[in-house]
DNA sequence: GCAATATTTAGATGATTGTCTAATTATCTA
DNA sequence: TAGATAATTAGACAATCATCTAAATATTGC
């Protein structure tokens, strides 16, 4: 996995916000493109960056493309920040 | 906690690095500084950006400056990450 | 095939970022 | 107090990034 392209998709408010907005189920690109005040092609750009950390997946359905989280990497990514954060005894766990 | 100074201090491979280094305990500007070919300067403006996002605490000895980890944080980071991929059924877990 | 719709690609621009050198601040010790 | 060491701050610079407009590609339905 890499590493680099899936923190530095994280970096940006907007792409986190697409990931959010894509956990209810997967959507079109216009679809998730009315929640944000930009325009298609700085949309496009983000879905882009996110493939590329491969955080999403893609699909064409006739004209639209949909969008989807890819679930695979999730667990990667739990695994990559409890590397960097090892939980200690004593931290974390119960609420 | 401030989401995106989190995420963006995550963001560089050189403060990533630097996190993972204070995993075995806390070292002073120099020691972490070995482990990297940039100037202390260039050293110091990561340790601000990861100060800052309060992933890391300061703690003045004599004459040296001690980082350490705030495992505080690790929770909240956690959470954020919990948030942003909510384990589904059939996902992660067992290995 | 053609017009309409959905999305991406190309290219440009201003803002942010990581790095450097040089100067500054803080602490120790002789 | 003066010199040495540790670290930060200030200012500059090249690279990267998020955004835009304009143009291109893909698909549908008439």
């Amino acid at each position: 996995m890499k590493q680099q392209e899936v923190f530095k998709a994280m970096a940006d408010p907007t792409r986190r916000a697409i990931l959010k907005r894509l956990q209810s189920g997967p959507l079109n690109a216009g679809e998730i493109g009315e929640a944000f005040d930009i325009t298609p092609a700085s949309l496009s750009h983000h879905f882009a960056v996110l493939k590329h950390a491969d955080l999403v997946r893609t699909e064409r359905r006739g004209q639209y493309i949909v969008y989807s989280l890819n679930s695979t990497v999730f667990e990667d990514l739990t695994r990559m920040l409890l590397d960097l954060f090892p939980p200690r005894a004593g931290s974390g766990g119960k609420r």
